[in-house]
DNA sequence: CGTAGACCTGAATA
DNA sequence: TTATTCAGGTCTA
């Protein structure tokens, strides 16, 4: 057995990984590029009102669809200032543009390796390692994608410590964690990352800076 | 191939 | 109170 995913599975009992959209997951995670999880959720809500289809009202509310292609993609400079989105706003647009030019074919990326899915969505312009592989989890059943982010590096490092060369997360080396998380958790990976990262946020997010905290 | 900086913005920390 | 850091990355020089 592992200690570290067992310990994690203590701390967050009942945590599940998503089916999701794949559209909107993409987008979504394209709000994620060095921000915060409370803005990017404020950011999202922001778009579905200002640009989604109301969808229904209940106790005189109103609630919004997350924004089409078609309305992301006509996005302007006081749309990336209110959601409070700065520079993810225009990555955000481009994104769409690029989806309605050419649209992925999702049940192909679905039914394709990780591999080949993550290197095809990597291939637009603002879709990196990371972001593919959050859709490759999230959104295409892809249950071997590991999503690489700022936590799971941390925790990465010192899990890796002597095969890491690296002082940032280079591609070469998202790789290399890749491989090693696959080795360990075999066709888990994805499901190892995700409680890794909740277990980091939970219990490490502060308690980092100035000295070694123990755990994984 | 690896390392810095840049990129919006505001809450948190110094 | 003002200044610097940092947040679920990615791109460029």
């Amino acid at each position: 057995t592992d200690t570290h995913l067992a310990r994690t599975l203590e701390v967050a009992r009942g945590l599940r990984v998503l089916a999701q959209e794949p559209t909107e997951t993409l987008c979504s995670y394209i709000c994620s590029a060095a921000n915060s999880v409370d803005r990017i959720s404020a950011a999202v809500g922001y778009l579905a009102q200002e640009l989604g289809e109301p969808i229904g009202a209940l106790d005189g509310a109103t609630y919004f669809a997350f924004p089409s292609l078609e309305r992301l993609a006509t996005m302007r400079k006081e749309h990336f200032e209110e959601s409070g989105l700065g520079f993810r706003g225009e990555h955000l647009r481009d994104v769409a543009r690029q989806l309605i030019e050419r649209p992925p074919d999702w049940e192909r990326l679905r039914s394709a390796t990780h591999d080949e899915a993550r290197e095809a969505l990597a291939g637009m312009r603002w879709v990196g390692l990371k972001i593919a592989d959050c859709v490759c989890l999230f959104a295409l059943g892809h249950d071997d994608a590991v999503p690489i982010d700022t936590h799971v590096w941390a925790l990465a490092k010192r899990i890796f410590r002597s095969e890491i060369r690296t002082r940032s997360l280079t591609p070469a080396t998202y790789r290399l964690i890749d491989r090693l998380f696959s080795e360990r958790y075999g066709r888990w990976a994805g499901w190892a990352q995700e409680y890794l990262y909740h277990w980091r946020r939970q219990t490490m997010a502060s308690a980092e800076r100035g000295g070694q905290p123990s755990g994984p």
